[in-house]
DNA sequence: TTGACATATAAAGATTTCTTGATATATTGA
DNA sequence: TCAATATATCAAGAAATCTTTATATGTCAA
């Protein structure tokens, strides 16, 4: 996303449309509880798994929804996928919040 | 929701209801739309109805979502009531997606 | 008080998202 | 190659969300 001036923020329909997306990946429990294991690094689907107590395949459609969004991203490793978090997207987000924060602290 | 350490980010089932919410309520177009608007200060529903061309009763709906998620609060003045940004909120958001990025940055 | 205006709420249908269970694909070790 | 394991995908139903239309509420001005 373009880095623009807190004016002309969310005036582009690219730009709504990309932050709805984003928005919308971290705007499910299961999905915000996965961020918060890969908080611990890199992790196989088995690891969170057993540690979300959430069924094979309900897991794997949350972390398509994160994957889509660009939030993470997977390696395999023979059997095995692991899923780790992407900073860049984090970063885009925060400094997203931060220019709205800063505007409506500006106008309000 | 509680400063937390990076290692305890969304751990709490409370914080990851919180956040869950607060997404949700920017995971829309039009609502991400109407936040764009109110970076210009405080407006009525009736300028936002102009000027994002939904109808009305579409806007009070999405108006609520915000309201309901603490991102916007409102101001009855005569007839017409009017709806400014929540700084607050957004700074919360702003360093949940910080403390995440840092975690992240720092693991992966 | 009445009529007009601004906004909110309710109800119903349409659409999207989520969950579950079944099956498919990829990889490894025997 | 075959069986086992890890993960992905698909299909169907359930649940949540959004849109639209109609109606209700609150406020002002006449």
């Amino acid at each position: 996303m373009a880095n623009l001036l807190p004016a002309r923020l969310l005036e582009r329909p690219a730009d709504v449309t990309r932050l709805a997306r984003l928005f919308h990946a971290l705007s499910d429990e299961t999905r915000l509880r996965i961020v918060g294991k890969l908080l611990g690094g890199e992790q196989c689907v088995c690891n969170l798994t057993d540690a979300l107590d959430a069924g094979q395949s309900r897991l794997s459609f949350h972390l398509k929804a994160l994957k889509d969004a660009g939030l993470v991203s997977d390696r395999r490793e023979g059997r095995w996928v692991h899923y780790a978090l992407n900073p860049d997207v984090l970063q885009e987000i925060k400094s997203f919040i931060g220019s709205v924060r800063e505007g409506a602290a500006r106008c309000c």
